[in-house]
RNA sequence: GUGGGUGUAGCUCAGUUGGCAGAGCGCCAGGUUGUGGUCCUGGAUGUCGAGGGUUCAAGUCCCUUCACUCACCCCA
């Protein structure tokens, strides 16, 4: 082994590839019946752009991006988050000109510098929604039925869902101030004192227990929400009730970027060693203007793919049987048997059906294992003598049961068959 | 940045007071010169993470180092 993955990433294969693209197909159906559409933005993005739209003041920025000059020196960062860049692509091209809002989801790598443990590596996987353009309760509420609707799908069950207002530009200032009061006077370390000054919200986020200890007293959000703010909160909360979604009210959820306005939730699973969030998000009504665009209410969120993946494993979810890789696998004895072999198999590929063959030359005794491992439920078995007769023996692999069948008829008769 | 754990065959892991490098699964071949999955027989696969030291002798003891992993911090 002379090279391996970088440190924090890791590779798919099969099979569990092939079930993480369908988890990533599962958490994305609910928002394509929703119309939102798809959009692919660049893998990275100027460095100023999650600078500005992320935040300085966060973790992200300050030491956990991909950074790195191109070849004209200019500043790139591969992205850590796909909200940043959706706002970007929208501004670019002048989208919120049309009807708002704008609907968009994206599925993609994102990339992290990070200290490595379970469910946190350096390259992972979300898939996000985002509605732009728009201040209604009712989108906020559609964006979270949809999430929950995606793991609801994959057969999660202990997805719990947690919820939180923000406040805005109006109430967010007085209640941050009142926070940081409270926040001076506690015993706390150096690092977290800093913190009071910078982003003093989320230190309610400390999960240090002796730090959790004297926040029971801290103000909370919900009781300096303005009246808009809690009106629009009230108005999210009753509509989740009433589409039959379970939530918490979570007072202290703070989400880690600076953008957050007004409703913030987050979905966490006990699946995931020490991480605990399978996906997250919320209202970033002043994320278009920190960018340099006009007002754009908006909200959205992501969930993690890899993270949703560790949450089903850890429920069981997951099968431990493979499922068959092809319907009919090609066994070929001879050369010019092994020719019309490989033309046969492309001819069922053609109609449909999914096909291998047996490659490299190996014995009929090889050739059959192969069959086999396929998981194919059919062996098409072509052999010197087959040829001369103008037939081919089919043999169905969970009976051992084998006809002969003229070479013209063989397609049309294992269509038949596997349908 | 900090702390714990683990590095031995493709995979999961044994390996005793220092004394011939092992098992299961997988892989290959044969039993069956045209038939898989079960069964039987045989076989191949190793820088014991790397470097150094102690010793007649090191997978085992000592030092250094690297990687992986889990956790702290922090975060989706």
């Amino acid at each position: 082994m002379t090279f391996q993955a970088p440190k924090g990433t890791f590779d798919w294969l099969p099979p569990r590839s092939e079930q993480v693209l369908a988890v990533r197909e599962a958490l994305v159906a609910p928002v394509r019946l929703a119309g939102y559409g798809y959009v692919e933005t660049p893998v990275f993005e100027d460095t100023q752009l999650f600078a500005r739209g992320v935040g300085e003041s966060t973790d992200i920025v300050s030491k956990e991006m991909y950074t790195f000059p191109d070849k004209a020196g200019r500043s790139l960062t591969l992205r850590p988050e796909g909200t940043a860049s959706v706002v970007r692509a929208v501004l670019q091209h002048n989208l919120q000109a049309g009807q708002l809002p704008v609907k968009l989801w994206y599925s993609g790598s994102q990339f992290r510098y990070e200290n490595v443990q379970k469910g946190r590596y350096r390259h992972f996987w979300q898939v996000g929604a985002e509605a732009l353009g728009t201040e209604d309760p009712a989108l906020d509420t559609e964006l979270i039925v949809l999430a929950a609707r995606g793991f609801a799908a994959l057969g999660l069950r202990n997805v719990r869902l947690l919820l939180n207002s923000l406040g805005d530009k109006t109430c967010r200032p007085v209640y941050r101030a009142a926070l940081q009061d409270f926040l001076r006077g506690l015993d706390l370390d150096d690092d977290t004192r800093a913190r009071i000054e910078i982003n003093p919200l989320r230190v309610l986020d400390d999960k240090r227990p002796e730090v959790q200890a004297q926040l029971t007293g801290a103000p909370l959000i919900v009781d300096h929400l303005c009246e808009g703010c809690k009106a629009y909160h009230e108005e999210v909360r009753s509509l989740l009730t009433a589409s039959g979604i379970a939530f918490e009210d979570d007072p202290k959820l703070v989400r880690g970027l600076d953008y957050y306005t007004r409703t913030t939730f987050e979905f966490v699973h006990g699946g995931l060693g020490s991480q605990s969030a399978i996906g997250g998000g919320g209202r970033y009504d002043g994320l278009s203007e920190m960018l340099g665009g006009p007002p754009l209410p908006s909200v959205g969120w992501a969930l993690g793919v890899d993270r949703t993946f560790l949450a089903m494993e850890a429920e069981g979810l997951l099968p431990e049987t493979a499922p068959g890789r092809v319907q009919v696998y090609g066994v070929a004895l001879g050369d010019d048997a092994r020719r019309r072999m490989f033309h046969l198999v492309a001819e069922l590929r053609g109609a449909g059906v999914s096909a291998d063959m047996a490659f490299g030359g190996k014995g009929l005794k090889g050739a059959m294992k192969g069959a086999d491992r396929s998981g194919a439920r059919f062996a098409l078995i072509l052999g010197e003598r087959d040829l001369a007769a103008g037939a081919a023996q089919v043999k169905d692999l969970t009976t051992a049961e084998q006809t002969e069948v003229p070479l013209a008829q063989v397609v049309d008769v294992l269509k038949g068959k596997v349908q």
